[in-house]
DNA sequence: CCGTATCCGTTGGGATACTG
DNA sequence: CAGTATCCCAACGGATACGG
């Protein structure tokens, strides 16, 4: 039974998580052992613009989730880590990762089942 | 490491779960016992509109993770339940919900800082 | 390379009023 | 009771161009 604190938690999810492209940054910022530049993660996130790329990327790092490195060495780099409280982040999305792959064929049955009885 | 499946896993759990009340709706139904009906599950998410609330329910009943009865014995009267797909998602999302209440304090804590910092 | 600035169509979602 | 219809504004997010 939920209580008071789990809606203000899943308030605290729905700003963290629940937009379009954080769930797939993420991924890809893990895929890499936790440590990315902008410029490589963007190439690694199908179809993502500059845009949304940049203001998500604010907004994990002004939730503490990531963090952003700047090396001046030379050539102007930035590199985008995930912090330990970011990291701890992932097990509990994995759980839903997998549960997403192991439920979405019968996702995909229930729309079109859906969309037939429409027709009917 | 994310794999493809993972991104297009990643893109329906957006798809499902990723707005605002969602995880409120759902939270609130599994309260009593996966059944509810529309106006007790209104008065019970504060804040949220009729519309909301209803293309929110529509959207969870053509994806299969709750079902609709209507009982048309004398008043009207429409119930919403959560469906056994429905159920197999408490689970990761309780985890996540319990990671959420974990660190509230830490991502509260990481916002003040990042809010200093660019006083500074 | 790493962004910010601007424009602009699309969507989300609250308020309100109305229907079966 | 359980919605649908309408209005309306703010936010999202893609495309493009520009700056440090």
């Amino acid at each position: 039974m939920a209580t008071e604190q789990d809606f203000a938690a899943m308030r605290l999810l729905v700003d963290l998580l629940a937009d379009k492209w954080t769930l797939p940054i993420l991924g890809a910022l893990c895929e890499n052992g936790g440590r990315q530049r902008f410029n490589a993660l963007k190439r690694g996130i199908a179809g993502i613009s500059q845009k949304s790329l940049a203001s998500c990327l604010k907004r994990l790092e002004f939730n503490g989730l990531i963090e952003r490195i700047v090396a001046t060495k030379g050539q102007l780099s930035v590199e985008y880590r995930v912090t330990a409280i970011g990291h701890s982040l992932e097990l509990p999305i994995n759980a839903l990762i997998l549960w997403s792959n192991q439920n979405i064929d019968v996702i995909m049955a229930a729309r079109e089942a859906s969309r037939s009885a429409t027709l009917t």
